[in-house]
DNA sequence: AGTTGTCGAGAACTAATTACAGGAATCCCG
DNA sequence: CGGGATTCCTGTAATTAGTTCTCGACAACT
């Protein structure tokens, strides 16, 4: 890694940091120049300002996450929309949980209505649904997903998803359990696995949970 | 109402808006002072500083969402933990809706670890924590609840409650669902008690959506 | 008249951004 | 192969803008 790669994932990895600490615009560019020892001056050439950093995390955080949508979509016709479905939930988690910095602050912006960042989102928003929505609907045509309404459904599953990190100081302070702990973060899997059998897959689960 | 209160409210009107709209740190004094037709150091007057302000919102928010579930709460010997369960989930939900600005400024604050309102949300969460533990722990003894982790499925359900707010945007821009409209709010609410039963329920739902 | 509420101006501070200069790495031509 | 030129990188410092908060004056009720 040459110098200049060097400072400037430095310069990422503060900022990353603090802004889920502190949020976007409660940190500034000398904290991160601070905290990654560089001077604030750095980030201007490297990012041109604290937009630009701000559009690159955004971007790099979204293209790595499509990504991941992406190749689970491919392989939809051989695995079936369940399958896919399930996969979805469990490579989603696992990599909200590698970027974990950057989704929280990524979910904490994104509950606002700022406009600041809005075509970067809307973008990306729209292709995450593209994706959702073709696995739904082969689910519907092959009368396997229940009759539901997809909105609703989705919305349901965003919640689901989003849980471990926007709730991780609640999880951690209140319920101990720790969401990016690998122990937990399967055990989250398995239970958003069976929310789905619980209420969109139509056949039974193929591994019950525990019931008393 | 007189003059005092009408600034105050006034003023918490359109701090409460911008806090949504940009977030607490990207609203300045100026804006509120602007948004509510009156002077900055007026804030200065009624709430201290910035930091009262917000304060003073984040309390009289929590104070009255603890209410809600304490009232609950308090019934929850004649209803039983799952119709307790049922009605916290829709007083909830509606309270939310009502209270949607503060909601969602409040939900993307908390995702992130900021340290400047720790001890509030803190002691909220307890307090929050608690009444569910009491609904949970009677639904377990009396075998009415599945033998589930407490922790895991109030994540979930957290997760399902925040939704409709933290999601907002993307339900609106991309889903085309609006959760402050009253008929998504009963339908949503539908949902969530259909996953209480799908997940966590031990008998039959009550009334069975439609399944295909 | 005295208490309470409102306003405008500005002090004190912190922020982002830009200009610029010194240094390091790299390249090119002798 | 070597030394100078060029490009790339880093740090200092000044500019500009925006922030909170205070203070004293003014208005409006009682």
């Amino acid at each position: 890694m040459n110098r200049q790669t060097k400072t400037k994932q430095a310069i990422l990895d503060a900022a990353l940091y603090l802004f889920h600490l502190k949020g976007f615009h409660a940190t500034s560019l000398r904290d991160i120049g601070q905290k990654a020892q560089i001077n604030p001056a750095n980030i201007a050439y490297y990012f041109k300002n604290k937009n630009g950093l701000l559009e690159f995390c955004l971007t790099s955080y979204f293209e790595d996450y499509i990504d991941v949508l992406d190749r689970n979509v491919q392989v939809l016709d051989d695995k079936g929309p369940q399958e896919c479905l399930m996969d979805l939930v469990r490579d989603i988690l696992h990599f909200q949980a590698k970027n974990f910095l950057a989704s929280s602050f990524i979910y904490g912006e994104t509950a606002l209505d700022s406009n600041l960042n809005r075509e970067i989102l809307s973008t990306y928003y729209m292709k995450e649904n593209y994706y959702f929505q073709v696995v739904y609907e082969k689910g519907f045509k092959e009368k396997l997903f229940r009759h539901v309404s997809f909105p609703i459904s989705m919305l349901q599953l965003k919640g689901q998803l989003s849980a471990p990190i926007i709730h991780a100081r609640y999880s951690r302070e209140v319920l101990h359990i720790f969401p990016q702990e690998s122990y937990y973060i399967e055990k989250y899997i398995e239970d958003t696995i069976h929310f789905l059998h619980g209420t969109l897959f139509n056949n039974e689960p193929v591994r019950k949970l525990a019931l008393s």
